[in-house]
DNA sequence: TAGATTGTTAATCGATTAACAATC
DNA sequence: TAGATTGTTAATCGATTAACAATC
């Protein structure tokens, strides 16, 4: 299964649209237009009509859209609806933040394994996941059936790790190292490059004084 | 100064080039032609062109661009010539993260203080920055000319923590919480929703398969 | 039935790509 | 001068917004 061909700027705002209707299932909403929910995001309700319906008609004429139904769908088309094995590639700072940051498992990602090349914090738990070594990698993968890998380790080792990933099974990466990894196009790669967002605050920082 | 009425989409590439031009520039490499550029990044030279021109005229005809000129350039329109004096406000796993991430002060964004309201922490000291309480951020922010803040708390207490962080003086909000902030326009947010960014892979890996 | 609001087509707007004259 | 390559205008493509008929 799978809806190609939905463009990108589609797909970027998917997550959003999902985080406005939890919180409105939270505060206890049952229904929405897109009149209404336009002027609570920000965009136009055309945009929200025109976005929902490249995947289906998720609406009712006259009603609007159905806050938990329409929840549960977007979940579906984001892959939320099931579990995500995530192994974390470089226990430093950052790769510690991912692996405490327990929200993720509400949605369903979860934090199976950590590695690092750094024999001084192998063997370390957080959160009760372990520290691997390096050599480990290709074993764990294949028997715990890890489908994601963030990639939190120096540009420097990004690339050659990235390519073993691969080898072992892996089929997407959340790179996190500052670099634009080239894989096979099969493989699923989101970057976060968190310098280059720096740097755009502060270009627009730049420009908005006067 | 400032350019007003760049497209976001054009900003967005700046520090990608920013750094392809850092590579070649290591690499000892002393111009660049936008089609090879183009080859080297994946994307057209027309691209290249159009997107320098907002700017203006980089390069020389005949000869292409010079990359140490370019880098350097860009540099600027990214504000990396100078200073930017930053707050850590959250100082759990994310936020020291940030904190010990050292490259961010080689392009001029320096970490001068963190903040949290766990009395646990307060006082620790992370690569040499206090931790401080959340009632010492207004005296700090106003003393050491802090102009960006970086926002890793809990939804529930980002909003009220972001007014505050601008009632103070901070220009810009490198914003982590899940929320979107309302603030006033002249103020600069940027957003990194690792959540969203997780849920696009996830959304990518289930499409991808057959 | 009348009112509300979707789904969808058409119009507009903006961004990307192509083309080429200017010029080093 | 001839060749290379930019800066820039024009053409194309895609995404957003507006409009409205369909329908609950």
């Amino acid at each position: 299964m799978g809806k190609e061909g939905i463009s990108r700027a589609v797909i970027k705002r998917l997550p959003r649209y999902y985080r406005y209707l939890g919180e409105l299932m939270e505060a206890g909403q049952e229904r929405i237009s897109s009149g209404d929910l336009s002027k609570l995001m920000n965009v136009t309700a055309s945009q929200i009509r025109q976005d929902l319906n490249n995947f289906g008609g998720f609406g009712q004429q006259g009603y609007g859209y159905n806050v938990e139904y329409l929840y549960n769908e977007i979940g579906k088309l984001l892959g939320i609806d099931r579990r995500h094995n995530i192994i974390v590639v470089g226990s430093g700072h950052l790769g510690q933040a991912i692996a405490n940051y327990a929200n993720f498992e509400r949605r369903g990602f979860i934090v199976k394994g950590m590695f690092d090349k750094n024999p001084e914090i192998i063997g370390k738990e957080i959160r009760g996941i372990k520290i691997m070594s390096m050599e480990e990698l290709g074993d764990f993968i294949k028997s715990n059936r890890i489908e994601i890998a963030a990639l939190t380790l120096p540009k420097q080792q990004a690339e050659e790790i990235a390519d073993s990933l691969v080898k072992y099974g892996i089929k997407g990466i959340w790179n996190f190292a500052h670099i634009d990894l080239k894989l096979p196009k099969d493989i699923v790669v989101e970057n976060v490059h968190l310098s280059e967002s720096l740097m755009r605050l502060s270009y627009n920082l730049t420009t908005v004084e006067k």
